[in-house]
Parts: structure tokens; C-alpha cells; sequence
DNA sequence: TTGAAAGCGCTAACAG
DNA sequence: CTGTTAGCGCTTTCAA
């Protein structure tokens, strides 16, 4: 009986040629009936289809992607898995590349431009039919690194000026829904964490914050607005510290991400201080974990799975039309919503 | 120059065969240089190095891999990326594959056992040259799902019995160290969150609960050992909501993992008991958010970079022996330690 | 030391 | 409707 196995023990793979000749027709007919081709003798379908159930054939995917001059994978580039942001996203793009049969391959950068630009030119043209990259620190000029046949869609970062497709939320909206929330309850001396040298949604996000703090008639303070050039919880933790000892400290903090929100949470604890009371604290990103935290945080909410989805619809998009050149970038945003918990109530 | 593009704007891909034409050398030789063999003339390694260069040549893996019978590719089977634990086992995965050219196919099984079954059943044996896998829920015979030429790995969970390389600490002494660790603060009325009726780690970790309290002459007591189907967030709340309600609620809960200790802390803070002082807690993983919880989580630290270090040395060791049948089972126990952080301070 | 050629398993003209 | 056959790009005998 299939599949058996060899002298040496190991088994044995059917190929479509076997399963041909157990069904006394040609490759052609198998191929046929394995692909789904609509118009075969209905006799030979049915002595196929038992070679195939006898055999145990399973089509093999890296020669039939030889020959489709297709690799049926994705590149999913992102900082880091242990980030909770990221690790939430890798699965929904998992989810959603996994509905079109796309492997998703991932490559880890950990935030640093050179990692991010090896990576990139690593990604030949042959392990992968496009790219989903989240850059952290990437420039414009390093997108030559790949190879210009291969679709790339970027996601979140948008600050870089080339002409790629881009999906995500309207990062200075976004700020300023969550800086007006601040004001909204009345608070006067709201600070930012997370302001960045070069990191695109950075510096949206500051956008927003001082739009609304200048809408709202209150003064920007520089010293109320803290760079982190990580988005860890311990920078988070730094920066709150640094804010309390302030000869005046704000009485709210928007931070630019959920983890620096968390250590700014800490900090403040630490501190003596009492969040919302003394300080409030807005995050950013939704991370399961912020609807857990003591107190839970007040965080700007991205639809993470829209976000999934439209960018592997725009990559469909972009191979479906002939090579996807000459296609208008695109560029999707994707609805957000502020979660109002404990860190602001 | 090259690389080019052909008349629709394609780009051009330099196959082996153009880099030998250009070079005015077979494809033999050109393939020599590529794959590092050392017996090449001089004069012809300089010329094919130069076409390789003007020509931008990169191998095609899939072709490569065709031949030469490997796919160059490991699944990693595992519930959920979301799952802070499995995000950041991942990366370490990731990190240990690449270093042997490896890809990682990711599959999210969400825990159950028909995804998990049916992902091991996809996994043919023309995708992947081996499988990681992080079972919840599988029973022995599932196994049979995957080809037996397939060496598989499995991480942590070790119930199943099947003759398949294992990799992970030991849960029973795991458990009696932090179950030990709570006696040894003067605490008597111990429970335990996380029992489940067939997830073998949960097994373990009851035991070594049992055996502590045993050791230390304690009671056990059946209220105290609450069930967690699952192992959220929302499940620790609801199992810590439940046992401050009792008569005689505890004053030390041991969670069988980190997420479950975050939600009793939360549950804990709502009934407005005060950890440690009222109730210590105890998780199991030392997740990162672990570490900025209120109060910080002690728990057990299993080291998770050497799981993953060794999972993918027991592939190798597989892959290089023969087809790795016929190859002892082994089972390699990976250090932890005890993190003692404010929770039972 | 290198060339010629076979063939990994599959798809897709092209006949018939 | 189906068989034959030519490759996809690469590695690898086998000779030379």
C-alpha cells in the first residue's frame, strides 16, 4: 500500500508520474484533475482520483512555484515578535495571507536600519512574490535594495517619500483625538512621550499632540515633550521619571505607544504619584495587554485587522494587474478608536 | 548593465546560464564558484566573479532546493502569536532557524486540536524539512497526520506519548520551586490556578504544586485548585474573583502562567485585596509585561532562548544522521529559574 | 579542472 | 478530451 517507504526506511513521496501510471493515463490527466480542470473523461477522473487516494499525493509546491515562476510566500518585515504590537499583527497578517494560500515569511530587524536594509536586499526576487515591511528607521534610498518586480506594501511608518503602497491609521488624527481627550477632562499640563529624531509616526504624532493642544489655546511647553529613542517600557519608565521631577509636572501624559505607557504607569507608582488623579495617562496601540494593566490604560485603538487584510489586498492588487508596475501608489488608512479605561477616568 | 529589464519593464533575472555565457564558462564552473568550491582555475574564478557582479546574480533558492531534495524551511506550530510567551519564543526561533539558512513557517493553531491536527496533516513533506511544534491539545495518534519522514520537535508540552524529541524545562520542579517559594514566606493557604483536564503541563505543574504543599506538611485543599480552560488574561480574574469569595479565601496563589497571574492581580486590586500582603502571587513564563506589572510578578523564568537553541539542534541532528529515523528520542531539559519580583516580597 | 547532459516534480504549449 | 514534450534554475554524475 501507498506511501510506502524505500530500502533505507525513508518514505517514499508519490509524484504525479506515479500516480499517472497507477492510473493508466498521462501527467497531463492527473495534473488536470489535481488542479481542477473542468473537462475530463469522467472514467479517467474517477481512476485518478483513487491513484490519487492510494498514493497519498501530495503536489509538490516548490516545483510547482518553479514552474508557476511564483514562490507562494509573503515577506512580513517587522522590529521584533516580543513586541506585543507586533506579535498581535504577525498573527492577523498570518490569518489574512493564510485566505490566499501565501506562506508568510518572517524577518526580524529589531529596529535598526542596517538590519532592516540587509534584510530588504536578502529578500531576493526568488524566495518571495512580495513584501509587508513595518520599517522603524529605514530611509528612502533603501528601498532599491529590492529588487523592483517584488510588491512591497509598508505599514504604519509612511514618512518615507517613495512611492510604495501604504496602509494605516491617520497617525496625527489619531494624536489628536487622544491629546483632546486629555484636555477634555480638563487637564492643562499635558506632556508627550515618544517624540523621535527621524521616526516617521513620531513625529505625526507630536503633530497631533501640539494641534490640539494649540486648538484647546494651551501653551507648548518643550520641556513637556520627552524623546524616547526606544518604545520600550523601561524608556516609558525613564521618561515619566524625568517628567515627575519637573519643577512643575504635567498633570496628564500622552505616550506614543502602549509600552511606554505601561513603564510611565510605573514610574508614576513609584513615584507616589496617582494615575488619573495627580497624572492621567493615554496610550497608543491597543496592546491586550493595556486592558489589564493597574490602572488599565486609555489607548488609542487601530483596527489591526483591517490592517491586516488591506495589505494583503493591496498586494493581491498590485500581482493580479500585470506586475503591478505602473499602478498609482496607494495608500489605505484604516479606522482607529480611543478605548477610554481607567488611566483617564 | 545588469541586471535589466525585458520589454514589458520586467526585471530580468541572470540565471546560472547567463552568468556562464557572459563569463565564457560552463554553467559547471559557474555554479563551482557560487557553492564555494575550491578546484577552480584562477583565471576562471576571476572572470565568473565578475559576470556574477555586473550580472547581480541570485541563486534561485526554490530551483536549489528542488534538486537538492530540502525545502530550506521549519514550521513552527504554536497557538497564537498574540500570546505574549509565543511571540517572544518565536523570535527566538526565528533568530536560532536563521542562523542555519533556515525560513519559519509560522501556523497558529489557536489551541485547538483540530487546527492543530489539520496544520500537522498540511505540513506536507514538500514544504518544510522539519516541524516545531507547541501543542496544546494533541493527542498521540494525531501525529500520525504528519509524514514520518518529517522530524519533528515538540516544545514544552510532553504528555503525548509518542517517540518525538522534546524540548523544555521541568514543569513538576518548576512548580515545586515556586510553590516552595510561597510556603517559605509563612504562607499555609495556598491555591493553584490553571488545572486542566487533559493539557499535560498543567498535569505537571499540579503535581509539583501537590508535592510542595506535601513536603511542607500542608493540606491540600480541592477549593483551591481552580480550573482554567484557558489560559487569558480574563480567566486568572475570573478564577482570583472566585477564590476571594470563599469562606476562607488564600493568602498565596500559584498561576500556572503569567497571564493568568496578571488577571488575578487585577481581580486581587478590584476586591480590594493587597498584594503580597493579603494574597502573594506566583506566575509561571516570565513574559516581559511580567516584569512592569502592579505589583511586579515573581515567576518562573524558564530560559527561552535555549529551548529554542536546542529545539533547532535536534533538528540538525535529525536531518544529518540519515533521515533521523532510528535515532533515540531525546528529551532536553532546558534551565529556569525563580524571578522574585513585589508580588510575594 | 571543467563541460555536457540528465533530471528534481511540475505546468503548459502543442498536437492529435 | 488527453498524450508528448519542453523547460522552470539548479546540482551533480560522468567523461574528457
Amino acid at each position: 500500500m501507498f506511501p510506502t517507504t524505500d530500502a533505507d526506511g525513508r518514505p517514499l513521496l508519490a509524484t504525479l508520474k506515479d500516480v499517472a501510471r497507477l492510473a493508466g493515463v498521462s501527467v497531463k490527466t492527473v495534473s488536470n484533475v489535481v488542479n481542477g480542470y473542468e473537462f475530463v473523461k469522467p472514467d479517467n477522473r474517477r481512476r485518478v482520483e483513487e491513484a490519487l487516494a492510494t498514493t497519498g499525493y501530495r503536489p509538490n509546491i516548490g516545483a510547482r512555484n518553479l514552474r508557476r515562476g511564483r514562490t507562494g510566500s509573503l515577506a512580513l518585515v517587522l522590529p521584533e515578535l516580543s513586541i506585543p504590537y507586533f506579535g498581535e499583527m504577525a498573527g492577523l497578517v498570518l490569518e489574512a495571507a493564510g485566505e490566499h494560500e501565501w506562506n508568510v515569511l518572517i524577518e526580524q530587524t529589531l529596529g535598526t536600519r542596517d538590519r532592516e536594509r540587509s534584510t530588504l536586499a536578502a529578500l531576493g526576487p526568488h524566495m518571495i512574490d512580495a513584501a509587508i515591511v513595518s520599517p522603524e528607521a529605514l530611509h528612502a534610498r533603501d528601498f532599491d535594495q529590492l529588487d523592483p518586480g517584488i510588491p512591497v506594501v509598508m505599514l504604519g511608518e509612511h514618512s518615507v517619500d517613495v512611492p510604495i503602497d501604504h496602509v494605516g491609521i491617520d497617525n496625527v488624527l489619531a494624536a489628536t483625538v487622544a491629546t483632546s481627550h486629555l484636555v477634555e477632562l480638563g487637564r492643562r499640563r499635558i506632556a508627550a512621550i515618544g517624540a523621535h529624531p527621524y521616526r516617521g509616526t513620531a513625529t505625526q504624532r507630536l503633530d497631533g499632540y501640539r494641534a490640539a493642544l494649540t486648538a484647546a489655546g494651551l501653551p507648548l511647553r518643550h520641556e513637556y515633550i520627552v524623546q524616547a529613542l526606544n518604545y520600550h517600557r523601561r524608556d516609558g519608565a525613564d521618561a515619566m521619571a524625568h517628567l515627575l521631577s519637573l519643577p512643575e509636572p504635567p498633570d496628564a501624559v500622552f505616550c506614543f505607544n502602549d509600552l511606554l505607557a505601561i513603564g510611565a504607569l510605573r514610574a508614576a507608582a513609584e513615584h507616589g504619584v496617582s494615575v488619573p488623579r495627580d497624572v492621567a495617562v493615554v496610550g497608543f496601540d491597543n496592546n491586550e495587554e493595556s486592558a489589564y494593566s493597574m490602572p488599565s490604560l486609555t489607548t488609542i485603538a487601530p483596527d489591526k485587522a483591517a490592517i491586516a487584510h488591506s495589505a494583503v489586498d493591496l498586494i493581491r492588487r498590485r500581482i493580479n494587474i500585470n506586475g503591478g508596475q505602473n499602478l498609482a501608489p496607494e495608500d489605505v488608512q484604516t479606522p482607529f478608536s480611543l478605548e477610554i479605561r481607567e488611566s483617564t477616568r
